[in-house]
DNA sequence: TCGAAACTGTATGCCGTCATACAATATGGG
DNA sequence: CCCATATTGTATGACGGCATACAGTTTCGA
């Protein structure tokens, strides 16, 4: 590795890592909401397509955590998607409260078409990363977001221990 | 939050590495915004103070790209830091159309409190990762981000080769 | 058995950002 | 010199997502 720090030259020293971090993430979702637009559909609601189309019906909640969204923001989605004839709303005779959301015939030939424009893309993004590197990425990652985790735990918790909330 | 989503155990194929750098990239951005709290900024707001309490006075589009925020963005911002003192409009008698926005004493002062919490966040960022992992997670980024820009150059020009089959 | 607490989906308002359109100003080629 | 073009900042509308509040339903402990 020919070490080229080029980033950092007239970055500030309050942006370096982590800034390079966020702009690739968006990065990322504006080529995938690029890639899917042929589709009519962003990253989000082609996630949930191709969610429910491996893994069959499930509740909004489920989905919404899955997508890393809230409640509101899943319910808008398939909101949008049923509205299409992509995804379906069935009752659940055990539980009156939920809905169970499956995909419709249609839905599933579109998770195909997602699946296509997803394995290019991500191929194409591979190219240049070795083997190692992505899983020293993804290793780095994993880390950083642990260390994300107790740093936001640190800061909203202010003092008192004791709330009995069995989170994570 | 309790993501928890360790990659990969039920990760469907269509989001692994790049999901996990997307949600890094909320942690991010939750993370400086729950420390920033006490002082009642958020992460773009003292980005941009700290920027020109750094290089000094300059034009809002500089900013906006500085920040990778619009133009539109910028000046919403900029506004909100005016109102509350951190930040001043002066005119640039050489170019009418630009306000150049600088820093007041209030600013600085503010700006070494972000500072303060920045440096002391990304200390315990680096927690536990090494001075390589850093930068090769560096070089995988900008080598990514290098890939992403081509998948959307690439995608936004839907058809190339044969100009002259024009209307017809 | 019953009532408090927890959970699900929805409605609502808010925030940050983008895209677009616009007026004022600057710039450069004829 | 002048006029077409580019650029700056701003107003406006849209979108995605969040937090909150709420009603319907389930769960669980007394």
């Amino acid at each position: 590795m020919s070490t080229l720090t080029n980033n950092e030259l007239d970055a500030p020293p309050w942006q370096r890592v982590e800034s390079t971090l966020m702009s690739t993430a968006r990065l990322i979702r504006e080529a995938f909401d690029a890639r899917l637009e042929p589709l009519d559909l962003n990253l989000t609601q082609a996630s949930l397509i191709a969610y429910v189309a491996e893994f069959g019906a499930t509740t909004q909640t489920r989905l919404a955590d899955r997508l890393d969204i809230g409640r509101a923001a899943s319910g808008s989605v398939i909101d949008q998607l049923q509205s299409r004839g992509f995804v379906a709303r069935h009752p659940e005779p055990a539980d009156r409260r939920v809905w169970l959301v499956d995909v419709t015939d249609e839905g599933r030939a579109m998770a195909q078409r997602i699946a296509a424009v997803d394995e290019r893309l991500r191929e194409e993004l591979r190219s240049g990363i070795g083997r190692e590197e992505r899983q020293a990425l993804s290793w780095v990652l994993t880390r950083l977001q642990h260390n994300l985790q107790s740093a936001i735990a640190d800061t909203s918790i202010p003092n008192q221990p004791d709330i009995t909330n069995s989170s994570n």
